[in-house]
Order: C-alpha cells, then structure tokens, then sequence
DNA sequence: GCTATAATTGAAAATGCTTTTCAATTACTG
DNA sequence: CAGTAATTGAAAAGCATTTTCAATTATAGC
C-alpha cells in the first residue's frame, strides 16, 4: 500500500482557485453575491452548512440572501467545484469537490477536512463484482476522528 | 488482502432475527405497527424510507401512522438495530445495521443493500493518524453499483 | 463610457419532510 | 380482569429548502 499522502495547503489553494473564472466560461455572471460564497468556501477548511455560509458570506457581502447561497452551490456542485460531504450527524454541508481518487479524514468535532491519496480500493472493487455480480461504479472511504487542534 | 465475503441470505435472517424481543427487553412494548415497521426493514434486502417503510407497513398493519414509523425508527437506531445509508443522493433511508467490520454494496437503481467484509484498513487507518494528527475512532467504506437484477 | 437586455438578486410565499402536541386507545403488570 | 402508563394517529407546528416575482445589476455591443 502507497503512503498515505495528505494534501498541502498549498495543493487546496489550487483546489479552490479558479472557480470564478469557471463560473464565468460557463456564461455565469461574476456578482458580490457568488465572490462572497466563492471566498467562504475557498478559504474554510472545514465543511460547511449552507446557514454557515450565509453568516460568514455577509461579512463580506451584507446583502447577500440564503437563497443565493443555495443557488450558488448548486452552480458550483454542478461544475463539480464543491460536493456535500456525508457524516453520521448531518449530509447537508460542502467542501471543495475532491480530485480523482482522493478520500476523506473528517475532525467530529469542528468539520475540519483533509484530503489524502494512499489507498488502492480497486482490486477489492474487482473482487466485489465477481462475488456480487454487480457492476461498481463508485466508492466512498472516509475517516472520522479528532483533528490535532480540537484535542 | 482477505477474500471479501459478502453475507448471506441466513446471516441477514441473523442480523433482522430477534428485533422485537430487544425492544421488548428494553421495556418497550410490542405492539401491531411497530411488529409491522420491524417486518417491513427486516425482510426488505434494500434501503428504504420512513415514506416507503409507512407505505409497506400498512399492507401488514392498516391503521399504521407515519408518525409511528418515525418513532419506531427511533428506537430502533437507539438499539443499534436499524442506521441510515448515505448515498450521494439522498441519506434518508435505513438498513438493518452493519455488525462489527461490515461495509456496503448498494445498488444505485433498487436500493438493494450487501454487506461484506474483507478489507484492512487498519493500517491505513494508523498510517493516516501518524500524518495528520488526527485520533481516527470511525470509518466508513461503501462502494455504488448496479445489481446483477438491475443490469 | 453608455445603453440595452437578460441574468441575477433578495424577500416573501410555498413546499415537503420531520417533530411536537394531545386526547384516545391499548399492552402489560399484578 | 382491572388499573395504569406507554403508545397511537391526527392535526398542528417547525424548519430547511425551493419557487415566485418584481427590482437590480453585470455584461455585450455600440
């Protein structure tokens, strides 16, 4: 098995990067209201509730509505930019959308994300579908547990 | 890496077996519509919802409540008995729940569940808590398909 | 830089799932 | 079998999300 490698700082920079310019070459127009939703993801961290971005958006943007905060997810799920992350208590916040075949490590206690490579699931993939007779498509590995800072 | 093992149809009768005499050791009492919830999950082989468990139950138990099948629900996650699955689309639906080291196959066009074992992610687990710093008490491992009925 | 125009916005209303309330019913104990 | 507390289902309340709609605004073309 590979080492497990954690993403840097700076590969989530280029992770969150660019997603205006995104939203624009897909004919989306670039508003205080999608740079202030843009920003709160980008700079997080940690998962975030579309109520959390509300709140945090407005420090930036005072106008901006929750309604727009729900429209720009949508845009930027869409765009494969974000994703809700799934967790035993609650599937309704976002991160940043993963890159291939990266997978989760989530802090239970404040929604801290890291994003590691370092596994290889595929033959157990192949194993499932000769004993299962499905056809796989897809596959989910996280890891729940306490970030450094929250212990 | 183990052979995956993927339960069979006795050991889901094992998993479902015996619901109502837990809850009735918990000093719940047995009564038609939670008999009919239990029945319902127990003997479906997919995820469902508390809309579609309501809807089924009342086949059995014709006074059946939504509401009941809520509350039943309750109890049973309370038990260990029944949990949620989380799928990219939707995390409202409930399965007899995983026993130790289980993970799971979901078909993506009938909901139908597998359970199997096979993998160690022990190690990876280790490796990552030595990298990041994190205390890793939970995972989860689910892989997306489409069944051998569904193709 | 200005204007026209269609995209975008936020507020309010609507929707839909889940929870709470409450009086009537029912399982269980003695 | 009777007493009692748990359980029930219906209706109401709660809450997150989506839709509606008139006002605003980003952008393309001049």
């Amino acid at each position: 098995m590979a080492q497990a490698h954690i993403s840097s700082e700076k590969e989530i920079k280029e992770r969150t990067g660019g997603w205006l310019a995104r939203l624009a070459e897909q004919g989306y127009r670039i508003t205080g209201s999608r740079r202030a939703v843009v920003d709160v993801l980008a700079e997080a961290g940690t998962s975030l509730s579309p109520a959390e971005i509300y709140e945090q958006g407005r420090v930036a943007h005072k106008q901006l509505g929750l309604v727009t905060v729900y429209r720009t997810l949508e845009k930027l799920e869409e765009l494969g930019l974000v994703q809700r992350v799934h967790r035993p208590d609650g599937c309704h916040a976002y991160i940043p959308a993963l890159h291939g075949h990266e997978h989760l490590l989530l802090c239970q206690e404040c929604g801290r994300v890291e994003y590691f490579r370092g596994d290889d699931l595929s033959e157990l993939s192949r194993r499932l579908e000769g004993e299962s007779g499905y056809t796989i498509n897809d596959h989910w590995l996280q890891f729940f547990g306490v970030c450094a800072a929250c212990q």
